[in-house]
DNA sequence: GGCTTCACG
DNA sequence: ACGTACGTGAAGCCT
């Protein structure tokens, strides 16, 4: 901060002069995602930011131009003579800089015809009258005239936006010639381009100096005429009126009227929240960084405070019974319990160390609970009991809990779930992010050693991390519970989201078994088949070197040296994926038929085989993790490993289903919706032929084929069956013919055929696809049912290729996103009714529309019945929903 | 880290 | 003239 026993330093800044600088200076394509131009206002800022830091004044005061024309000037400066082209882009951005002078709280002065010069030339003197220092921020040269040692100084904008020269009466000297008294007449001889203010002819900047300086203004050069040279005399006397018009102009007044601003007291005082807003719009990252830096060292006023741990209270390290006793009612007397966990690796998958919570708000005092403290009933049944929990991805808390016997069943609030329903396609879900977005806090910068806590060296500076989560969590629960509301989306995370993190956390706690010997066992065979395969493959190529995994030299070997016919293009060549090589296959049967198979062999070797073997822990059960933040259409997703994508097309691959068995003394339940997307088609397009295939239960691929051919149910063939059945997938996705006909090997006429056919046959649909694109185009997003938004900003792309992507993506949003919806409720209400039930038999996996659960034999009537009803009434569609069922003593078993 | 390929619904 | 079916995650190659 400035030092308060040195002369007081106040910025007056003409604020016009700068944003016409700015505007200038940076490139026009500056622009917001949403299209508003921000250069000059970027440019201002980032001025304001430079000189706000080399300065370290005490105040500032910006000075603008009143937008009525003026009464006293004929003259038009350049930039408002240039209006009419620079225009409107300009004129906008004017009002931005105000904006965000305004959100920085840095005082702004205008007044009716009078212009920013003359207020600042007031305040200059007025300022300097008291002793203080002024520096006149500007590209103007009139203010020269203003510099008077040691109060007022210039400090002039040459170019761009971070040079300039900061001129004291030497300095004008220096620059001009001229003492800053002088300017005026100086000027008014010589002119100023850059304010479109003609001077002599034959006056340039030595002439003017000199003249001035001999004979000491204008009326000293006039009553000297005679000792001019005959052309300079000649052009002086042809000029002098002009010359005595544009002093008159170059004079600044100090009379202008500075109404409301008390120039003893130019604070600074910001509005974090709304800065923060604004430079969100604006989309000024980096900038506001450097912009709250300069603003905290020079002011000791920050856009925003961070989230700040006063205290984080450590609980006694030997567990007495008094001390959790006295924890455990301090817990329960919360009326928000506001947490974060803490671990040495993986979260919800490493060692739990602890969990801290807050403890008193207002005191931003938290408490640090180490494991060991956790294990104790008082303390687990207080966690567990709470009904108001809120934290930030606390299905890994959850999960970690429930390896110590703490079940937290009150959730309340999870806030990265919260953030991805009201934005599902933002995809940066972590607690720095969302207190930037939601709060005008931020979160502070890691601790450096020295101020760790000392917590026994376990988990030191993790504690302190948790402390800081905790606490974000905390300020950031009442911002995004708005903005849930606000989005229409409350209700879909109370009813489905909110309860289904915990229904995920104990799923994935179980885990699912497998029969690792069995993993091997097909991995040993697979091994055995690549390695024949890769060896024939090699010596049919003649390439002892070849890599069967690398597309470039793939590429090479077939387009190249063997010269087959390219058919696909990818970005960096020409395609071999096993489409194209089916198509090629007759060209070099004798390669590209084992290439086929070592391609599926070595898939299912590498991602399965040893993919799968590598997850299995120490309880051999595999315990993946799904995500409920990822899919954009609201499906959830699985990692380490995906367990969303075991084979099962292949007999080959299907194999390794079998190694996925009920735990011990259980069989498995299968249960998985039929058609649930093309029943969520029929329901939303509210067709009436298909709702009576479905309400009827007919082979729904043969009755669509028999409606698309035009022939009797009985009659359809196989092949037209298979067609109509690509049909129904492809719409889901907004297949066009040229797709349909690459999958079903057709010419596209046929397929354009088919398509039509259909749609003739299903008018309903292609209306709600219509209807759909149309929706989200209107609104900017799409809504399921239930609900659940998504953002599709491609709609609006100026690019046709990206449009008709979005196009896609909102018509399959809605379908997909009402399956996804309905299994969520179905899994929620699975869960809740095996807990109340009070048996043993628990879900273990779910694949987008299929559940696995593992039932004792003595429970399977019931558990059976109670899935298939679940599953059955998750939701009311104008259809049914069937549900098939299987059970087995392994998965390939289960399934039918 | 991007690209290609491929496993699933 | 161009590209062409939605949504995921994993592995291996290559720069």
């Amino acid at each position: 901060m400035s030092d308060t026993s040195q002369v007081r330093r106040y910025l007056l800044i003409d604020g016009h002069s700068l944003t016409y600088r700015a505007f200038f200076a940076l490139p026009p394509e500056m622009a917001t995602a949403s299209g508003q131009v921000t250069n000059a206002v970027f440019g201002f800022t980032s001025m304001l930011t430079y000189v706000l830091k080399d300065l370290r004044p005490d105040g500032v005061l910006v000075a603008f131009d009143r937008s009525e024309p003026t009464f006293r000037h004929e003259r038009e400066p350049a930039y408002k003579a240039q209006r009419e082209s620079s225009p409107e882009i300009l004129r906008q951005q004017v009002g931005l800089v105000r904006e965000v002078l305004d959100v920085l709280g840095i005082p702004t002065v205008d007044a009716a015809g009078w212009e920013a010069d003359d207020l600042i030339a007031t305040a200059a003197r007025r300022l300097a009258a008291q002793g203080c220092e002024a520096i006149i921020v500007t590209g103007d040269r009139d203010s020269y005239q203003l510099v008077h040692d040691p109060f007022i100084k210039v400090l002039y904008n040459k170019r761009g936006v971070s040079d300039y020269a900061l001129y004291d009466e030497q300095g004008i000297f220096e620059r001009t010639g001229v003492t800053p008294a002088q300017y005026p007449e100086y000027a008014a001889l010589r002119g100023d381009p850059s304010d479109n203010l003609p001077g002599v002819p034959g006056v340039g900047e030595k002439t003017a100096a000199k003249l001035i300086t001999t004979y000491g203004g204008l009326d000293g050069i006039f009553a000297h005429l005679d000792a001019q040279t005959p052309k300079l005399r000649e052009s002086l006397t042809a000029h002098e009126d002009r010359a005595r018009a544009n002093f008159e102009l170059m004079l600044l007044r100090d009379d202008a009227p500075l109404d409301g601003i008390d120039l003893e007291h130019l604070t600074v005082t910001p509005k974090p929240t709304e800065a923060r807003r604004l430079f969100e719009f604006l989309e000024f990252r980096g900038l506001t960084d450097r912009l709250n830096e300069a603003m905290t060292e020079v002011f000791g006023t920050s856009l925003g405070a961070s989230v700040s741990v006063d205290r984080v209270s450590i609980d006694p390290v030997v567990v007495t019974a008094t001390a959790t006793e006295v924890l455990a009612a301090q817990i329960a007397k919360l009326e928000v319990l506001d947490l974060a966990g803490a671990w040495v690796g993986d979260p919800g998958r490493s060692e739990l160390l602890g969990l801290a919570l807050v403890t008193r708000s207002e005191a931003a005092e938290v408490t640090w609970v180490p494991s060991a403290l956790l294990r104790d009933p008082a303390i687990a049944e207080a966690l567990g009991s709470h009904p108001a929990v809120r934290g930030h991805d606390l299905k890994a808390l959850m999960r970690s809990l429930l390896g110590i016997g703490v079940d937290l069943r009150g959730l309340q609030l999870d806030t990265a779930i919260a953030a991805y329903l009201i934005d599902p396609v933002d995809a940066t879900y972590t607690v720095a992010h969302l207190v930037e977005s939601f709060t005008s806090l931020s979160l502070p910068a890691a601790q450096a050693p020295s101020d760790r806590l000392d917590l026994d060296g376990i988990g030191a500076d993790h504690s302190q991390t948790a402390a800081v989560a905790a606490l974000a969590v905390h300020h950031l629960a009442g911002p995004i519970a708005e903005r849930l509301q606000a989005a229409g989306v409350a209700d879909l995370y109370a009813s489905m989201e909110n309860p289904l993190v915990r229904v995920l956390a104990r799923m994935e706690y179980r885990g699912v078994a497998v029969d690792v010997r069995v993993l091997r066992e097909i991995n040993t065979e697979l091994t055995t088949e690549v390695n024949q395969l890769a060896a024939r493959l090699r010596e049919v190529a003649g390439r002892s070197d070849l890599n069967l995994n690398s597309p470039t030299q793939l590429r090479e070997l077939l387009y190249e040296t063997r010269g087959l016919t390219p058919l696909k293009k990818t970005k960096t060549g020409y395609s071999t994926d096993a489409a194209t090589l089916e198509k090629l296959r007759d060209q070099w049967p004798e390669f590209i038929e084992p290439l086929l198979r070592h391609r599926e062999v070595e898939k299912l070797r590498g991602t399965y085989g040893e993919g799968l073997i590598a997850e299995v822990g120490p309880d051999d059960r595999i315990h993946a993790t799904f995500h409920q933040t990822v899919a954009r259409t609201g499906r959830l997703s699985s990692d380490r490993p995906n367990l969303h994508n075991i084979p099962v097309r292949s007999d080959a691959g299907r194999r390794f289903r079998t190694a996925f068995i009920p735990g011990e003394g259980c069989e498995l339940l299968v249960a998985d919706y039929n058609q649930i997307e093309l029943r969520c088609i029929a329901h939303l397009a509210q067709d009436p032929g298909l709702i009576e295939a479905f309400r009827t239960g007919v082979d729904i691929h043969n009755a669509t084929a028999a409606r698309v051919f035009a022939v009797a149910p009985a009659a359809v063939t196989l092949e037209q069956r298979s067609k109509a059945k690509m049909v129904s997938y492809g719409l889901a996705y907004g297949m066009e013919a040229y797709g349909l006909a690459q999958r079903l090997n057709i010419g596209t006429d046929e397929a354009s055929g088919i398509l039509n056919a259909y749609f003739e046959a299903f008018p309903n649909v292609r209306e709600y696809m219509d209807r759909t694109v149309a929706e989200a185009r209107d609104r900017g997003y799409t809504e399921t049912l239930f609900g659940r938004r998504r953002p599709i900003p491609e709609l609006s792309s100026p690019n046709f290729r990206v449009r008709q992507a979005g196009e896609r993506q909102a018509m399959n949003a809605g379908i997909q996103g009402l399956a996804a919806d309905i299994f969520k409720m179905a899994l929620v209400k699975i869960d809740q009714a095996l807990e109340e039930a009070g048996v043993a038999s628990r879900l273990i996996l779910q694949v987008h529309d299929e559940v696995l659960v593992e039932v004792p034999p003595v429970e399977r009537e019931r558990v059976g019945d109670l899935v298939i009803g679940l599953m059955h009434d998750a939701a009311e569609l104008d259809v049914p929903l069937e549900v098939n069922v299987a059970w087995g003593a392994n998965w390939s078993a289960a399934k039918g």
